[in-house]
DNA sequence: CGGCGTTAATTGTATATACAATAACGGTTC
DNA sequence: GAACCGTTATTGTATATACAATTAACGCCG
C-alpha cells in the first residue's frame, strides 16, 4: 500500500527521533492496526534516504518502547496496544479472575448517555455540555462480588462508545483492548461502606472497601473516568515493577 | 583510578551488553559511587577494543536506564540511586510533606534487631534465624499523623543497617537514598483499624484505613519490608504513569 | 505427498569514520 | 580581577559497510 505518503519527516530534531514519530503517528492514530506489517528497514532506508544503523535505531527504540514487535527474518509489526501495566491488568477482572481458576461474570446495571455535572466534566477536561457515556456493573468471582465498576467514557475521545451496551463486557475490558492511551492516573483510597454501596457491594455498611479511581489520557484528552469500589478486605492490589522505566 | 581491573567482559552474549554489565557491575557493589566519573568512551574504547559506537550504545542504554548521567565535554558519571518511581516518592513521607507546604516531623516509637517469626522469615526470603532489623515509627503532618510505618531490614542485604538508629531519619527515607533496587513489589488493601492500630493512628476504631505493604529487591533478594498505614480517609496515594515503561 | 537441505529476506550487532553540539579551560585584553 | 574569545575534550548523531543469526519459503528427492 501507499506509506509512502503517510510517512513524512517534520525536519525538527535529531533524524532517528523525526522517523520514530513518523512511525509512531499512524500507530497512534490507528491507521496502521496491531498486526499489521511495517515497511522492511530496506524500504524505510529509502524513503527517509537515510543509512540503514539510523532506521535500526529508530525501530529499536520503538520497539524498546512498545510500539513495535520485531523478528528476524520475518518483520516487523504494529505492537498490540500498551501491554497492561500490573495494576491496569489487576484491575481488569474479566483477565484476572479466570486466570486464578475462578468463574467470572459481568453484570450490567445501567448505561446511559448524559451530560456530566460540573465535577465529572472537570475531571474528564471537557465542557459541561458534552457528552459522556456513564456505565455501572458489577463484576463477580465465583458468584461473590469483587467489584463495582462506575464509568464514565468521553465520547468526544471515543466516539465508537456511543452504539455500544456494554451488557455483555464491561467497559474497562472493552477500553484496555480497544482504546489507545498515552498516560493513566490512578487514585486509591479507602473509606467506609454507607449504607448504598454497602448493598451494591453486599457486604456489611461500615466496612472498609478499597476505592481506585483511574483517569486515562490519550495526549492530555481524557478518554475515561472509573471509579472501581473492592468490598471489605476481600481484595489487594499487588503490582510488581522495576526502576528506571519512569524517569 | 585503576578502573581498568575492575572492568571485565563476562564474554556471553553481544559485545554492548557485556559492557553495560561490566559498567553497572561495579556501580551495583557500591564500589562506584554516585557522581564519580566513568572513564570517557575513548578510554573505554581502547580497553575493550570495542569501536566507539559499540561503547556508546553501551553508555547510552545505561543512560536511558538510569544508572548514568552524560554530558557532552563533561563526560559520564555514575547516577544517584534508582529514581524513586511515583508510587514510591509519594511514599515517603519526608519528601510529600514538605512539598505540599506542612511540617514534616518523625517519630521512632520502637528499634530492635530480631529474628523474624516464620512468615516474615518466608516474606524476606531469608532463613528464620538470619537477623533483620525491625523499626516502627510515625510520620506527622503539621502535628497529624499520616502514616504508620513497620520496617523490617534485611541485615544480610544491607548490613549498614545495624548501625544506624533511624531515631531522626524515618528507615523508609534512608533506604529510598541509600540502597540501590531492582525491583519493588506493592500490595494495597482496605482494612478496618482495630483497637490497636487505632491508637497508633489517632483514629476512631472501625476506621477505613489503607495499607501499603512494599517488598524491595536487590536481583531477587528481598532487601526490605515494610507496612505502611495510613488512617482513615486523610490520605489518598496518587501515581500516574505512561504505558510500554513496564513491558 | 512428506521430509530435508538450500536460499533468501530481514533484523541484530560490530566497525571505522566523520562532523556537530556543548561547555570547560586557558589565555588575552582591558 | 573581569570580560571576552579561541581551543579542546567529550558526547551526540549520521553514514557506509560487513557479517551473523533467524527462519520463512522454495525446491529437491524419496
Amino acid at each position: 500500500m501507499n506509506w509512502q505518503a503517510t510517512l513524512q519527516l517534520d525536519g525538527s530534531g535529531p533524524l532517528y527521533e523525526q522517523i520514530k514519530r513518523a512511525i509512531v503517528r499512524p500507530i497512534r492514530e490507528s491507521l496502521w492496526k496491531p498486526g499489521d506489517r511495517i515497511p522492511p528497514e530496506h524500504d524505510l532506508l529509502r524513503h527517509f534516504q537515510a543509512s540503514r544503523m539510523t532506521i535500526n535505531r529508530a525501530l529499536r527504540e520503538l520497539a524498546e518502547e512498545g510500539y513495535v514487535t520485531r523478528h528476524r527474518r520475518v518483520g516487523s509489526f504494529v505492537a498490540s496496544p500498551p501491554a497492561p501495566t500490573a495494576i491496569l491488568d489487576i484491575v481488569d477482572m474479566a483477565t484476572i479472575i479466570p486466570s486464578r481458576g475462578q468463574h467470572y461474570r459481568y453484570e450490567r446495571i445501567s448505561r446511559d448517555i448524559v451530560k456530566p455535572g460540573h465535577e465529572l466534566a472537570t475531571r474528564l477536561g471537557i465542557g459541561p455540555d458534552e457528552e459522556v457515556c456513564r456505565v455501572v456493573g458489577r463484576h463477580f468471582a465465583d458468584g461473590e462480588i469483587v467489584e463495582l465498576e462506575e464509568r464514565w467514557i468521553n465520547l468526544t475521545a471515543v466516539p465508537e462508545a456511543a452504539t455500544l451496551p456494554f451488557d455483555d463486557v464491561s467497559p474497562n475490558h472493552w477500553l484496555v483492548s480497544h482504546v489507545p492511551w498515552t498516560e493513566a492516573e490512578h487514585t486509591i483510597s479507602a473509606i467506609s461502606a454507607d449504607a448504598g454501596l454497602a448493598s451494591a457491594l453486599g457486604c456489611p455498611a461500615g466496612a472498609a472497601c478499597l476505592l481506585l479511581e483511574r483517569r486515562t489520557f490519550l495526549d492530555d484528552q481524557v478518554v475515561t473516568f472509573a471509579r472501581l469500589t473492592h468490598p471489605g478486605s476481600r481484595h489487594r492490589l499487588t503490582e510488581r515493577f522495576k526502576p528506571g522505566s519512569s524517569r
